[in-house]
Order: C-alpha cells, then sequence, then structure tokens
DNA sequence: TCTGGGGTCCTTGAACCA
DNA sequence: TCTGTGGTTCAAGGACCC
C-alpha cells in the first residue's frame, strides 16, 4: 500500500457508443446500442441514453431493442474508429507517466510514482483534472473517468464511482472507508456467481466480507480466490502498474446464427478459425504447443478438449487438423452453436517445425504474405495530438455538453464544491449522511479535497457533464438543444430504426434481424441515385470487392467491408491456400435470405463515401436498399439518402477524423 | 426471446514419474 | 517387486473481465 494516490485509472465512458455519438452528429442525444446487430447479438456499449431504459452491456440486443424506444440506433462496432480513439488517449497517458498499463481499448492505469510528480492530493487532482480535459478535446468529445488512489484495486474503484466524466480521490488512509460500503460486486473477481455464494452467506458488503475469517473463504472458494477476497476486502493490494504483458493464448470463436450439424460445414468453419488463429500467431510472432477447440451445443452447455504438442507451431493447417482431430471426439449432431479454435501454451519465438508429429501433414504452403496495416494503424504512430491546455478551444457544438469545465477553474472549484457539499459528493446520489460515512470524521475540507470533482460535478457548476445522472436524461437534452435541433432527425422522420421498405414505410419483417438501422425517411428514393439503368440487386453490375478485414471478427463489424462476392473473399488472407477454393463465405446472419449471396451488405454505422454525395454513414440496409446519412463528426446533422444497395457510387470507407489537426 | 468474442486465472482430477 | 506418497503436467470446466 502507497502513501499517496499514486495510481490512476482512466476508464472512457461508454466509449463505443460516445465515439458513434461524435461520428454521427444526429445520434448525438439519442440512445444508443453498438453491438452484434444479429439475431444472437449482445450488447457491447450502451450510451448513457440507452441505459435510462435499463439497456446494459452483455445484454442480448434482442432485449434491449424491447427496452428500448424506436428511435434507438442498433450500430455494428467500428473497431477501427475506436482504436483511433483509444490511441489518442493513451498517447496522452504516455505523457504524463512512461508507466502506463493498457487494460483494454478504453482504460488503463497510470503509475505517477516513477514521474518524481508532486503526489500531494492537491497536485494529483489537478493532474487528473487537466488529464481529463485533454482527453474530452483530444477525442471529440469522448470523456473519461478518473479514480486515484494508493493501489490499482482502489483506483478502479474510483473511476467508477462518478461515471460518467467524474473524477474521484481516495487519499491514502481513507481506503477502508470508501471501500466497507460499497457491495461486494464491486470488488475485481467477484462475478455474479461469487456474489451469489456471498449472499447466500449473508455478505453483502465489502465491510461484511471484511467481518469473514480467512478459514470461511478459503473453504468457500478455494485457496487463490479465497486469499485474494481476504485481501482485497482489506484494502491490501499491492499489484503494480505492469506496462506489458504477454500473451497466453490466441483464441477465434463463432456463434452461428443457426445451429450447425452437417459435418463438412463444421469442419470448414474450423479451417477459417483455425486460419484467422494461426494468423494472428504469425503476426504476432507467436507459436503455440496447445490447440484446444470449444463447442457449445444448442442447450448452451459448452465443452472444450485439448491437445499438447512436442513442438510449437504458427502452421494453420496443422492447427485446424488438430481441431478436426478433436472435434471428431464431440457428439456434433444435436447441432452445433458455437465453434472455436485456439492455441496456448506460447512461445515468443517462431521455431522451424520441421519434425511434425506422426500422422501429421507438413504444410504444403507459403507463410501469408504480410497483412497491410488496418486503416488506424498510422494515428498511433504520429505526432502527439496537439493539446491545448484549459481552457482548451471550442469543441464541436455538441461537445460542449460532454466536457468537463476547463482545468483552469478546476482547482478553484474543487474546493468550492467540496466545502459546499463536504463528503456528499463521495458517492453520486448518496445521501449526505450515507457519503459522510464513507468518509468518517473528515473535516468539510478535507473531505472535499477527497473528492473534488463529485460535489462539483453534482452542483453542475464546474462540471456539466458530470452532473448528468446515469439516467443521461439531461445529457439527451443538452445535447438536442446544443446541435439546435429536435431530438427527432432533421428530414423529420419517427426516428424509427427498422427494416426499410421500397415504399419508406417500416417493413414488416423481425425487427430483430438488426439489418436495419434505417429510419423511417422522408427523402425518398431519389431518382438521381439509382442507377440509371434502375438494375435491381442481383443485376449484371461489376462485382464489388471490398476489402475483407485483415482480421474477420465474428462479431458482425461495421469496419468490414461489405460483404463481397468472390466465395473466396471472407477467408482472411492467412487462411492457408489448401483450404478448399469452394468454402463459400459465409453469408451474415443478419441478411435476409431473399437478398442475392452476391449482393453487397452495408452495416449499421459502417463509414462509408459516395461518389456523388460525399463521406456518410450506413443508417439502414434492407430490401434491396440502403440508407445513408451524409454527415461526419465536424458537419451538422446531415441528409439522409437511400440508394441500391449495388450502386457503384457506394464505397466503404474509413472512419472520419474527428478533428482538422488530425 | 435469451445469453458475443477474446482473453486470464483457478480448481479438480487423472496420469505419470521419482 | 510392490505399494504409498508427493510433485508435475495436462485436460477440462468454471468464473471472471472488458
Amino acid at each position: 500500500m502507497r502513501g499517496e494516490p499514486s495510481i490512476l485509472h482512466v476508464d472512457l465512458d461508454a466509449m463505443f457508443a460516445a465515439v458513434e455519438q461524435r461520428d454521427k452528429p444526429s445520434l448525438r442525444g439519442k440512445p444508443v446500442i453498438v453491438g452484434g446487430v444479429a439475431g444472437r447479438g449482445v450488447v457491447s456499449t450502451a450510451s448513457y441514453e440507452a441505459r435510462a431504459f435499463g439497456a446494459r452491456s452483455a445484454m442480448p440486443t434482442a432485449q434491449a431493442r424491447r427496452l428500448c424506444p424506436l428511435n434507438t440506433a442498433f450500430l455494428s462496432p467500428r473497431f477501427a474508429a475506436y482504436q483511433r480513439t483509444s490511441a489518442v488517449v493513451m498517447e496522452l497517458l504516455a505523457g504524463v507517466s512512461p508507466l502506463v498499463e493498457q487494460v483494454s481499448i478504453d482504460e488503463a492505469y497510470v503509475d505517477l510514482a516513477p514521474t518524481g510528480r508532486d503526489l500531494s492530493l492537491a497536485a494529483v487532482t489537478d493532474l487528473a483534472l487537466r488529464l481529463k480535459a485533454e482527453i474530452a478535446v483530444a477525442t471529440g468529445g469522448v470523456t473519461g473517468s478518473i479514480g486515484a488512489a494508493s493501489s490499482k484495486l482502489l483506483a478502479k474503484i474510483g473511476s467508477d464511482l462518478n461515471k460518467p466524466d467524474g473524477l474521484t480521490i481516495v487519499p491514502a488512509g481513507q481506503e477502508l472507508a470508501v471501500l466497507h460500503p460499497l457491495p461486494v460486486r464491486r470488488l475485481g473477481g467477484v462475478g455474479p456467481a461469487t456474489e451469489l455464494r456471498l449472499h447466500r452467506a449473508g455478505v453483502r458488503t465489502v465491510g461484511d466480507l471484511a467481518a469473514r475469517s480467512l478459514d470461511d473463504l478459503v473453504d468457500w472458494f478455494g485457496t487463490a480466490h479465497g486469499h485474494g477476497l481476504y485481501r482485497l476486502a482489506r484494502a491490501e493490494d499491492n499489484r503494480p502498474v505492469v506496462s506489458e504483458r504477454e500473451a497466453k493464448s490466441v483464441s477465434a470463436e463463432e456463434t452461428f446464427d443457426v445451429d450447425l450439424t452437417d459435418p463438412a460445414r463444421l469442419q470448414r468453419e474450423l479451417d477459417l478459425l483455425a486460419g484467422r488463429v494461426a494468423g494472428r500467431l504469425r503476426r504476432s510472432g507467436l507459436t503455440g504447443r496447445t490447440v484446444n477447440i470449444k463447442v457449445r451445443h444448442p442447450d448452451f452447455t459448452t465443452i472444450t478438449r485439448a491437445v499438447t504438442r512436442d513442438q510449437p507451431t504458427d502452421d494453420g493447417v496443422l492447427i485446424a487438423q488438430l481441431a478436426r482431430r478433436l472435434l471428431s471426439d464431440v457428439p456434433t449432431a444435436g447441432g452445433i452453436r458455437l465453434l472455436g479454435v485456439g492455441v496456448s501454451a506460447l512461445y515468443d519465438f517462431a521455431q522451424d517445425d520441421l519434425f511434425t508429429a506422426a500422422g501429421e501433414d507438413p504444410p504444403d504452403f507459403d507463410p501469408a504474405p504480410p497483412l497491410a496495416p488496418s486503416p488506424g494503424a498510422s494515428l498511433t504512430s504520429s505526432p502527439a495530438t496537439t493539446v491545448t491546455p484549459s481552457p482548451g478551444p471550442p469543441l464541436p457544438p455538441s461537445s460542449g455538453a460532454m466536457v468537463p469545465g476547463a482545468s483552469a477553474s478546476a482547482s478553484g472549484a474543487v474546493v468550492s464544491g467540496a466545502s459546499a457539499s463536504a463528503a456528499g459528493a463521495v458517492v453520486p446520489g448518496a445521501s449526505a449522511s450515507a457519503a459522510g460515512a464513507v468518509v468518517p470524521g473528515a473535516s468539510a475540507s478535507a473531505a472535499g479535497a477527497v473528492v473534488p470533482g463529485a460535489s462539483a460535478s453534482a452542483a453542475g457548476a464546474v462540471v456539466p457533464g458530470a452532473s448528468v445522472s446515469a439516467e443521461g436524461a439531461v445529457v439527451s437534452g443538452a445535447l438536442a438543444s446544443a446541435a439546435g435541433v429536435d431530438a427527432s432527425n432533421e428530414s423529420g422522420d419517427s426516428g424509427y430504426y427498422g427494416l426499410l421498405c421500397p415504399d419508406g414505410s417500416p417493413a414488416p419483417g423481425d425487427p430483430s434481424s438488426g439489418v436495419a438501422a434505417s429510419p423511417v425517411q422522408d427523402s425518398p428514393l431519389e431518382p438521381a441515385s439509382l442507377p440509371g439503368s434502375a438494375s435491381l440487386p442481383g443485376s449484371a453490375l461489376p462485382p464489388r470487392v471490398g476489402a475483407p478485414s485483415e482480421d474477420a471478427t465474428a462479431l458482425p463489424s461495421a469496419d468490414a467491408a461489405p460483404v463481397p462476392v468472390p466465395a473466396s473473399a471472407r477467408i482472411p488472407a492467412d487462411v492457408p491456400a489448401r483450404i478448399p477454393a469452394d468454402v463459400p463465405a459465409r453469408i451474415p446472419a443478419d441478411v435476409p435470405a431473399r437478398i442475392p449471396a452476391d449482393v453487397p451488405v452495408w452495416r449499421p454505422g459502417q463509414d462509408v463515401h459516395h461518389d456523388e454525395h460525399g463521406p456518410g454513414w450506413v443508417q439502414g440496409s434492407g430490401i434491396g436498399r440502403v440508407t445513408v446519412r451524409f454527415e461526419g463528426p465536424l458537419t451538422p446533422i446531415g441528409r439522409v439518402r437511400t440508394f441500391f444497395v449495388d450502386d457503384p457510387q457506394l464505397h466503404p470507407a474509413d472512419p472520419p477524423d474527428w478533428s482538422p489537426s488530425l
């Protein structure tokens, strides 16, 4: 345990949805769901507006559709755009300290200890507030919440206490006061199963947990988990911030929209997955000894099988062969919902596999050529984004409501806010007395210093965005008004997102098909936008071959080009040539069966460029049409136009730049 | 109407070996 | 040679995280 709050945890707020709202002005202030839009998809991120209706991460998308209003946008993820935003943030963090541990695409720990900085409460508070402001400016309005504490455990809990756009600093010595009133679920490592068992034992808060003996916890949860819980409940966490972690395994898996029973099809899927894994191994310079498969049956029972070789490999054919062998021992007659292939026991060198195990055919193909860098990759090596210290440059109008107050006035606000409501700031929404219990005995000024931003944000004086409750209703209104528009979109549509019939009316189809984020819009099919020959889908237009994504993930991504025409096009570049060329490109789950397989499929949210109308994004598609809204992060709300899905003037595009300086 | 994808870590039991 | 024991490795499954 350190003697000062020298570890920061930075967590971007609803990052995927925030990036979508930044890049798509018409979605600002509206509920946005990012995730799998197909029948079996789940929510990756829900905007705060969507959370107000009960939508949550990991919830089935179909359930989110039932909870959210009709104007909710359901979008496929655009990982390239998120990665670019993440890279900008990580670059900012690297400017704060050389010791940054990126935990995921949207969160990281920063260790201030090696920096030699002043680690007093006031200094850390000032630093965190400036960092928050810089993040918001550099990302074009994506906010982050920060926790600062003497350990990773408390820093992470702190960043989560006051979301969104919050700041919580836990002074050394106050860890238990903050920790013990919290529900046990807040502890890392306590998931649904552990929480249930603890509740059954009458343990609901971390304080309750701390009251239990080590023997009890070891008895309930085993040695490692029991000791871990025992320590965490006492705020004992000496985990260091580690800048680099070695991968332990590499895997790929896919959930099928329809359970598969055909053995030949299963084997082809296995080959594709093995090829993806092998490609990623090679790109990472890794090899592995253990090949494992994962099989999920329709009843959700999941089994794994593994085999370990003497020699490590990154050979896609060999991995596929071993995976097929493992699959042959698994009953598949009842159907397979999910199939996965993984390689573990990794080695960070590529050892020539001169002697393959008995019965294993040697590879008979050349390694795949290196893939082109992803569109956003160059950004990570670009010069540091210029971030003007507070007061920052003017942000896009809609961002005003999302960006914290300028840091120049922040420090003063911290003190005033703190003195105004003392410890009431610790847990937003908590009663004064409850919050007071969090930092017992703290003087008003001391408590104010403990959690500066919170009280200020609660007052709404300094951190306007933070004054928004989790329900996000204020954000919604603020953004809408900031943009000068009503909550419905510019063209006066009803905001309904669903299948679109040729006449513009909602299709009677299943809205959960996920094909569409198509608003019922009043911009009729414009003749000028249609192919002159009025050729319908399936006509003799030249096939459009979109660049397959570098590493096609099973989760349908808006990064991906439309499903291309050639049968082999969806096979990643690293799939060995031995895989039969007649493997059909799998039609994504959300494509209506009646659309011919050779017609491009546009995913909701996908970035596109039209030769005549410029850049935009796919608002929805269906019945042979695709609806595009022509707008970007730096434009006003744009107009909507509808095209045939095979319009030769319409192309997939890279994510837009959100800052003129990029 | 269900429940993604890519990971990590832990526990348990079996097999193997000294 | 047989048996018991303890350590190690592997396989399988569960829980958890983002």
